[in-house]
DNA sequence: TTGTCAACTGTCAGCCACTGACATTAGCCT
DNA sequence: AGGCTAATGTCAGTGGCTGACAGTTGACAA
């Protein structure tokens, strides 16, 4: 799986290749079949038949049935901490998980559309929504990241998460605006990248005002 | 018209009193199992077999594995929701809250001690903290009971959940020092009633503070 | 080219959570 | 006492998930 295999990230080997061609086979035909018969009306035996693999094979990929229902996500958040741990330093907290998010964004469209399409995703993101299976997975999913993002914010600063509320404090504020963006973008008609982006944009410029000094002087 | 019920208010009938009896054993034994060899190593088979009674019977009183292991907590939210419907009008909601927490706590004591021992309880919710699907289902019922007091809040104040943000806000504050307090009575040492109704009362003691105007004088 | 190695996959057998159907038992009420 | 019905047990079956083993196929060197 993710051994240490030295090799080019676009060709990378025969093999690389049929292995990333089924994993994304797997995660669009169980996306298709989730938004078309409900999460738990399939089966992942119907899933790894879409693909033409064994039942075994679909485990080697995915450890259980909701991890495939959270692939794109996974990919998403994963880039956006890169992004993050790239940041130059002395950015402020708030302005460095700003900047990764937009940042992000700009590539994350295409890195989607290579997986699903985006509209797919959106059908997949408001099938989470209802599933209660999936909200739980999804609520859980959301508080670990924050954890990540909340160390990774100590870390440049030079804190301790358990000592200094602060990290906690910016990154739940930061992740509820970006909750509540996911959200309205789910409920929205536009499915583009580019709306999410906008609708990021524009909440996350919100949260500047709201806590900056000037709140008190209104 | 008459009520013909020659019997005190407790019993109420012998099968009644057969089916809490049976489920406050599931309960118990449940909890004991989980918190002795882990919630994943355990089979209902076991829980039930331990209480003499089929599998079968077991799903006839919890919907999944999950839900046993939230019995308890469920009945505190039940008792808080409740005492939170009889606060008078006229009390600011946040006064309501705490009002409704701190009466709840009084007689919840005792309750749970009719379930099962406050020792166990506490066991059992370390146990839910360090298990990852328990952790997704703790995080969605946090959610829901959430979502049920802000509606609640609403209501009182006459408002719309949609349209003003203030209710789901004050409950969220609400919530996360509830939550906070939760979380340190679970760390320290003390297991009894009397020592989490303490937190959290010098816990709500600050939000007051924290939220009034008099913030910005430190 | 070919042979070896390691990775990937399929098959099989089995555990456990969960459910519907039906038979059986046991409170309840007249 | 006997009928009604809720509670329980039994059985069979589905689906998620795993370990073990064997077959296949890409990778790489001789």
């Amino acid at each position: 799986m993710a051994t240490p295999t030295p090799q080019a990230a676009p060709p990378g080997g025969l093999r690389e290749r049929k292995k990333q061609r089924t994993r994304d086979a797997l995660i669009r035909a169980a996306l298709e079949l989730f938004t078309e018969q409900g999460y738990e009306a399939t089966t992942i035996d119907e899933i790894a038949e879409a693909v033409n693999v064994s039942q075994r094979t679909y485990f080697r990929y995915f450890a259980n049935k909701e991890e495939v229902a959270f692939a794109v996500q996974e990919m998403v958040e994963a880039r956006f901490l890169q992004e993050l741990r790239e940041r130059p330093a002395d950015e402020a907290p708030l302005t460095a998980l700003r900047s990764a998010v937009m940042t992000a964004w700009d590539e994350i469209g295409s890195a989607i559309e290579s997986m699903v399409p985006v509209e797919l995703h959106m059908r997949a993101y408001r099938m989470i929504e209802s599933t209660p299976a999936l909200v739980a997975a999804h609520l859980r999913r959301s508080s670990d990241l924050e954890e990540q993002i909340a160390q990774l914010i100590a870390g440049r600063e030079g804190l301790d998460v358990d000592a200094d509320p602060r990290p906690r404090v910016v990154v739940a504020a930061f992740c509820g605006v970006m909750r509540v963006a996911g959200k309205v973008w789910g409920e929205g008609q536009e499915c583009s990248v580019a709306s999410i982006r906008r609708l990021t944009q524009s909440y996350l410029d919100h949260i500047g005002p709201a806590i900056a000094d000037t709140w008190r002087d209104r």
